[in-house]
RNA sequence: CGGGGAAUGGUGUAACGGCUAACAUGCCCGCUUUGGGAGCGGGUGAUUCCGGGUUCGAAUCCCGGUUCCCCGACCA
């Protein structure tokens, strides 16, 4: 893309009520707009990274065995009555509306209650099951208070997979398989380094659950990590009786701050058992599906990314959710360079790489402090000294590794390597 | 929800109760410039968060409200 047609540009400033890095960075490098406290929206630059990190999740779902789907957003009370969640403990984060000839509905905060109704359309026998469901929508949450940017928010895209087996002993082999997918997502998108599968308390579900936290200062939880083993637990069960049940002792732990970035929960019988999603076993006998639940929430990886990666003078993202692959810079505005500049971003662009084109007629200085922040990881630079020479100048942004390249192709085999 | 802070052109700030609300940046026009946010000239842009009150006079003081940020509590 050109950037002289991009609809947003860099701005040297951020809002001083901003005090997250992510969202400074985010809105600085026109990737978010805020709405409001805790409600972001997604530009051109930000809604490509976002998808690329559920392009990541939504292949790695798939190879699990994952269905994806889309349920409602609007939801009916009856069916979150049959559970007890429509009032009752989780009576605060529902955002709730009225219906114009009467009666109420809720918005969507999380979806075992929908997504287990309609699993009764299609499950009678024990070969119906296992089956896994996913979806990504819009998840509202009346949370009391929004922070840190885009890592706590009130309206948030969330991958939500939802697994109907047949019995613990089988929700137990795929529970292991999702916790592995998940720890390639966290890996594809950057920050498999920092993340730990941290043994947490299990909520409203069970006893206790598995949460992926990366270390990162912004973090709202506080871990203890065992890096050797590469794994954690949360504070909120740090207790002698846990450690010992996971074989760890105290002093072989470090503290860190850390933010979720993945949750995965045993279910068992709770939803199947409330909205009657029943199964007839092989001796003929009704058994209520065994379920688990499975979040990841894709705008969170991208404000943890940001403030791994992220300073007061840009960022580098990783090139897997980068929104593009390549910033290409044209620096001066002779002819010569401009040619030679279109030249290089045709041929790129033909071959399916991703360019984003600074054509702007604005200073070299300029180009590069707003490259900085826009966080592209590659950098192809074209100007009157490159021409002279008949080559064309990359930036390794991440290892400020530079190299004069002899042709286009050359600075093709960078960008997709 | 408890505690603390804040609200003035798009953005960042200034202004003793008193002149046409100032400066920087952004944006527009012209010239110049082009390897790290360059320079000069001209221009554009504000119901000072909202509603009351005090006063000859309010961005400024008082009362009420709203919104935003931070800490805590909370958090599938």
């Amino acid at each position: 893309m050109r950037q002289s047609f991009l609809a947003t540009r860099v701005r040297k400033e951020v809002p001083v009520d901003e005090m997250a890095l992510n969202a400074q960075l985010l809105i600085r490098a026109g990737y978010i707009h805020k709405a409001m406290a805790g409600v972001y929206s997604f530009l051109p630059l930000g809604l490509r990274s976002l998808n690329k990190i559920i392009k990541i999740i939504r292949e790695e779902m798939d190879s699990i065995g994952g269905q994806e789907v889309l349920l409602n957003g609007l939801q009916n009370p009856e069916v979150w009555e049959q559970s007890g969640r429509w009032k009752g403990d989780a009576d605060e984060v529902w955002f709730r509306t009225q219906l114009r000839v009467g009666g109420e509905l809720g918005l969507g905060w999380t979806h075992e209650e929908p997504i287990t109704d309609l699993a009764r359309q299609h499950v009678n026998s024990y070969r119906d099951v296992p089956f896994y469901l996913y979806q990504f929508q819009t998840k509202f949450r009346n949370e009391e208070r929004a922070k840190s940017g885009i890592l706590r928010t009130r309206e948030f895209i969330m991958k939500d997979l939802y697994s109907f087996c047949t019995d613990e002993e089988q929700h137990k082999v795929f529970y292991e398989q999702c916790a592995e997918a998940y720890l390639r997502v966290f890996e594809r998108v950057g920050i498999g380094k920092n993340t730990y599968r941290t043994f947490a308390s299990g909520g409203a579900f069970s006893e206790f659950s598995d949460e992926f936290q990366t270390i990162v200062p912004a973090g709202e939880d506080v871990i203890y990590v065992h890096k050797g083993k590469k794994i954690a637990l949360n504070k909120e069960v740090y207790t002698d009786e846990v450690l010992a049940r996971l074989e760890l002792q105290r002093e072989e732990l470090e503290e860190h701050p850390a933010c979720e970035v993945g949750n995965i929960f045993t279910l068992g019988m709770r939803f199947s058992d409330a909205l009657g999603l029943l199964y007839t076993d092989g001796t003929g006998t009704q058994v209520p599906v065994y379920m688990g639940s499975y979040g990841i929430g894709p705008a969170r990886l991208l404000g943890v990314v940001v403030e791994m990666v992220g300073s007061d003078t840009g960022m580098v993202l990783p090139a897997s959710i980068a929104p593009f692959d390549v910033h290409l810079i044209a620096l001066g505005n002779s002819d010569t360079v401009a040619k030679a500049a279109d030249d290089v971003y045709t041929q790129l662009t033909e071959r399916k790489i991703e360019v984003l084109y600074d054509d702007r007629n604005i200073s070299a200085g300029e180009k590069f402090a707003e490259s900085d922040i826009v966080g592209i990881p590659q950098q192809l630079i074209v100007s009157e000294k490159t021409c002279a020479e008949g080559k064309i100048e990359y930036k390794d942004r991440a290892t400020d590794e530079k190299k004069m390249l002899d042709t286009v192709v050359e600075g093709l085999l960078h960008a997709i390597s």
